[in-house]
DNA sequence: TAAATCGGACCTTCAATGGA
DNA sequence: CCATTGAAGGTCCGATTTAT
């Protein structure tokens, strides 16, 4: 879920392993970006064209394509290591011992620090959002505050924002894969005008 | 300055291959 | 039979271009 390149962080840490969707909608696959498996798709939702947010046609698979002799495998299986020396990537999924997997090396510059986030007050009118790192990682600017554990009011007023995002992509907004891992978000203004502005813009259109 | 474009690096999938 | 290989077909990062 979480897709963060490699090229985010310091020359010191690890490569991680980017991760992508199975099948992007065609306006994100025009557009090439960053698509999600919900329907629609966040980037759809921000520009207000979600009835157009369709699964892109994948072409079928060549079969019976002759392929050379494969090279001797060299020692033994040592193909263990990881794609291009990327480190073994948690995914987000429980390890064996049922540990929450340690995401804090993957975090993208400008993610929060690695803190655990209290589960939401039930007692509490005030709008808990959660935030996928997914999400975060896509829309860095929108972490207005990782400390604040009780956000009472958004700076800005999004309420059409987070009713759409809410409707269509609830997994946004709660913590993904059991990962506890999940900060309270603020979205910024140019998300805010662009959940309210975006039916004008038809112009989501692609070339390539 | 923000948004759109798009080249190409990177990732996933899966049929072919080859060892046990 | 099954683990491995490796190329096809895909996603999407990030530099560049264009629009406001």
């Amino acid at each position: 879920m979480y897709s963060y390149s490699s090229r985010d962080f310091s020359s010191a840490t690890v490569r991680t392993k980017r991760r992508q969707v199975k099948n992007a909608c065609t306006n994100c696959q025009r557009a090439c970006k960053k698509c999600d498996d919900a329907r629609p798709c966040l980037r759809c939702v921000k520009y207000g064209i979600s009835e157009e947010c369709v699964d892109s046609q994948r072409k079928e698979r060549k079969k019976g394509v002759k392929r050379g002799p494969y090279k001797k495998r060299d020692g033994k299986g040592s193909n263990v290591e990881t794609p291009s020396g990327s480190a073994p990537v948690s995914n987000g999924s429980l390890q064996p011992n049922n540990t929450p997997p340690i995401m804090a090396p993957y975090l993208p510059i400008g993610y929060p620090p690695y803190i655990p986030y209290p589960p939401p007050d039930k007692s509490s009118d005030a709008p808990v959002v959660y935030s996928a790192p997914y999400f975060l990682a896509a829309l860095p600017s929108a972490v207005h505050s990782q400390q604040d554990a009780s956000p009472a009011e958004p700076p800005y007023s999004t309420q059409a924002f987070y009713q759409t995002a809410i409707y269509h992509h609830p997994s946004y907004l709660m913590p993904r894969n059991n990962a506890p891992h999940s900060y309270p978000v603020y979205l910024t203004p140019m998300l805010h005008k662009a959940s309210n502005e975006a039916t004008a813009d038809e112009s989501v259109n692609g070339q390539h």
